[in-house]
DNA sequence: AGCACGCCGACT
DNA sequence: GTCGGCGTGCTC
């Protein structure tokens, strides 16, 4: 009997989705484990392909003929453990998608394997060539093997892979096919002497001329060097032809060592400090609930309470009895200086994930993580995923954050994901926020979770007062610029006094529209169903969704009059308005187009820090993590932006970013002061925001949650159509809509459009959705299949999310 | 998703 | 008779 492997293929297509048996072969019987990946033929020009095997077992109900053989392993050791298997199960259960994407999104990016083919003539030819194939064989001979990419390319596309395979089986050519990774381990070439005895002999004994060579050569023995070629010339103060020399006696050999690409290179010292009594009483809550089987917390703690010191001190007290940690921030909050403090107080043995790496470094930093050489893990979403050694305590700083939902498939939850790791190894999770999710509150107040708050900041210093200024009544009262009196003279009197001033404003470019006063034409992107924004800095009309670019006309493209009115305020209009009024003050700007450089965010955080800018304006990226200690005023310009989207959830995002922005004031030994312009001053998520009351906000809040059926109460399967083609989209989805019907009325599952969506085309992708509501795990199957076949050889695809963030 | 197979119309 | 278009079905 053949021992067998079931293994995942390379292969995103829903139709893929299954596990296929090979047969391993004797002589990698002993190499093969579940968690590795393989190299095996597929299909029927046997296509090499990486996969990863799931289960080994002893045979199979597949007939043999039908069976191949795996090829070979694609790297030493296994890249899932049993632990990764399992998650990967759970996230293809939880998020609907296929096993496949599931194992990508656990393994780092960039390690995946693309086949490569080699072609020759085969010779001596012993049959006659068909003319059809002449224009092929004058690209190859049958000395060396061509790489066929090249010959594609020189076809124009037209060349078909199944000619080449033809031309294999007719016994044409021969071919040769190879399996390639993105990333690669990175290694120096370091000059070792490799012969010792030969080295001696030479030393003892050297040439006159070559006395210098000796003596370098004494050194690189004594010293146990292993250094490149420069780095030994810098410290042996010599040239490149000293070491050559060397080499071209065989006394030094180049060879190869494998290295870690660095990511973070300065070096910090975060010294431990004493905590305050409110933060020893959270700790020994936490690990006293955690001693008695508690195993997530809610950490509900005002902004400024000093939750770093509590995560530092747990993940030392993990440490030391040899567990690993992972620390998530949300990748806006993943500042230098978060990064600073846990290197600073942990050295070596900490890890940093996030999304500015480049997959060489992230490959680097997972097999440092695998490996086991760092224990600690701090980083954005995906970090979650980490491979750490006996994981025993995961940390998700600001879990409200919406950026822990991943907007590609699968769309996990980070806090989802962390509760599973942290059930498989019996560990302890901690969730912290000043304005918990409604999902983790509840649980904290259900009993589900543990919870921990703390109400004073760090030294009793008080929360920053929130005045709410009422937008309309400035316009009543003849004020129509961006800036409420109360503002504006706030702003001109803290820069008076040298304080700093954060001027926040969720939307980037000058203004969100362009309208023509004479016609009311409107730009709108050609591919996208949104109106373009203009930004000042390079005079263009830019879409926000696909990143079309044109150039600001100068007269209405449709009735050519010459007025132009600018709609809607961006954080360069401010920036530009900021500079009128105030010529003196120094402004920077922080959003997505001044940051898109690599180091330009950490630039302008530090020029900030450091006292050399007066106002900073920006967008969501300003909201959190930053710690300024001289700033007393901050001015959140338009508070009910996202009040009035049509989104279950516009109430409690408005609230946390408030309160979020709110935090930055006053977090020195100055009073803090925030105020809050909007047209809506009555409703309550900016009133209890103003007053800095969580709770009361929550228990309204929540009401509204119960009655209308909303999460945390319900589940949501967010359905996402898309096509390019619009016709075909809409009668596919009202047919859809009729396939339905037997599930409308049933109490345990509710149905909501198809509608299109919020925003109806983007990408020239037409959009719409329909939302299930209620006990979805029990539908999802015939809800997958009856979409699957309704829309199989269609130009419609179609996506989950389950419990999206947004449903506009 | 690819790729092969097969059936049909256009053309030497 | 044969080349190539695309509809269909399979991949261990």
């Amino acid at each position: 009997m053949f021992k067998i492997a079931s293994i995942i293929i390379n292969n995103s297509a829903k139709e893929m989705d299954r596990e296929f048996d090979y047969i391993i072969p004797d002589e990698l019987e002993e190499l093969i484990r579940s968690g590795m990946r393989v190299i095996v033929p597929f299909g029927s020009s046997n296509k090499y392909t990486e996969g990863y095997v799931m289960k080994i077992k002893q045979g199979t109900e597949l007939t043999h003929y039908k069976l191949k053989k795996i090829i070979d392993v694609a790297d030493k050791d296994v890249i899932l453990t049993e632990e990764l298997i399992e998650l990967a199960y759970f996230i293809k259960n939880k998020y609907y998608c296929t096993m496949w994407d599931a194992i990508q999104t656990i393994v780092p990016a960039g390690i995946s394997l693309k086949e490569n083919i080699y072609i020759k003539l085969k010779a001596p030819l012993s049959i006659k060539i068909p003319d059809k194939y002449n224009e092929i064989l004058s690209c190859i001979d049958d000395k060396k093997y061509v790489d066929i990419s090249v010959i594609e390319k020189n076809f124009n596309k037209k060349l078909k892979r199944s000619i080449i395979f033809n031309m294999e089986r007719e016994g044409i050519i021969e071919l040769k096919r190879k399996m390639d990774q993105k990333v690669k381990e990175k290694t120096l070439d370091i000059y070792v002497p490799l012969e010792v005895e030969k080295c001696n002999e030479f030393i003892q004994n050297p040439p006159p001329r070559y006395r210098k060579q000796a003596e370098i050569l004494k050194q690189i023995i004594d010293n146990k060097d292993e250094h490149t070629i420069t780095e030994l010339c810098r410290k042996y103060k010599c040239t490149p032809g000293v070491i050559k020399g060397l080499e071209g006696k065989g006394l030094l050999v180049k060879i190869k060592k494998e290295i870690y690409r660095e990511p973070v290179k300065d070096e910090h010292v975060y010294p431990k400090v004493e905590l305050t009594l409110d933060q020893k009483k959270a700790l020994t809550a936490i690990i006293e609930g955690y001693k008695n089987g508690i195993n997530t917390f809610l950490l509900h703690g005002v902004t400024g309470c000093g939750k770093t010191e509590i995560y530092l001190n747990l993940v030392e007290k993990f440490l030391k009895h040899g567990y690993g940690a992972i620390v998530l921030v949300p990748e806006i909050a993943l500042t230098p200086q978060t990064v600073e403090r846990f290197k600073g107080r942990f050295g070596e043995v900490v890890a940093v994930l996030h999304s500015r790496l480049s997959n060489g470094e992230r490959f680097d930093e997972w097999r440092k993580i695998k490996s086991g050489e760092v224990k600690v893990v701090v980083g954005a979403r995906s970090a979650v995923f980490a491979p750490v050694n006996n994981l025993k305590l995961i940390i998700i700083d600001e879990e409200h954050e919406y950026s822990y939902k991943s907007e590609m498939t699968p769309k996990y939850h980070t806090r989802e994901i962390a509760e599973f790791r942290i059930k498989q190894n019996q560990g302890l999770l901690i969730l912290g926020s000043a304005t918990p999710s409604f999902e983790s509150y509840y649980n904290a107040k259900s009993g589900a979770y543990g919870l921990v708050e703390i109400t004073r900041r760090v030294d009793n210093k008080n929360l920053p007062e929130v005045r709410i200024v009422d937008m309309r009544e400035e316009l009543k009262a003849g004020n129509r610029s961006i800036f409420s009196v109360e503002l504006f003279d706030s702003i001109k009197e803290n820069l008076n006094r040298g304080h700093q001033t954060i001027l926040f404003l969720n939307r980037r470019g000058y203004s969100t529209f362009v309208s023509c006063r004479a016609c009311g034409y409107v730009s709108k992107c050609p591919h996208c169903d949104v109106s373009l924004t203009y930004h000042s800095s390079n005079n263009k009309l830019i879409c926000h969704y696909c990143g079309f670019e044109s150039k600001m006309h100068q007269v209405c493209p449709n009735c050519e009059s010459k007025y132009i009115k600018y709609f809607g305020t961006g954080t360069e209009r401010i920036e530009s308005e900021i500079k009128k009024y105030f010529p003196n003050a120094r402004v920077l700007r922080m959003d997505m187009d001044t940051t898109r450089k690599k180091g330009e965010h950490e630039r302008i955080y530090n020029e900030f820090k450091n006292n050399n800018a007066d106002i900073l304006v920006g967008t969501q990226m300003i909201s959190k993590g930053m710690d300024f200690k001289n700033v007393t005023l901050v001015g959140i310009l338009a508070a009910d932006m996202i009040l009035n989207l049509p989104d279950f959830r516009s109430s409690e995002r408005t609230f946390q970013l408030i309160t979020q922005v709110s935090g930055r004031a006053g977090r020195g030994d100055k009073a803090g002061r925030v105020i809050v312009q909007t047209y809506d001053p009555e409703h309550y998520s900016i009133i209890y925001a103003s007053k800095h009351d969580y709770v009361n906000f929550y228990n309204r809040e929540i009401q509204i949650r119960k009655m209308l059926n909303h999460p945390p109460f319900t589940d949501i399967l967010y359905v996402l159509l898309t096509s390019p083609k619009e016709d075909e989209l809409i009668k596919a989805c009202m047919e859809l809509k009729d396939e339905f019907r037997y599930l409308y009325g049933r109490k345990d599952i509710e149905i909501l459009g198809p509608v299109p969506n919020h925003i109806s085309k983007i990408k020239n992708n037409y959009r719409w959705h329909i939302i299930f509501k209620g006990e979805i795990h029990k539908y999802y199957e015939i809800i997958n299949e009856t979409a699957s076949k309704k829309l199989a050889g269609t130009s419609i695809n179609f996506s989950f999310d389950v419990n999206p963030y947004s449903m506009i």
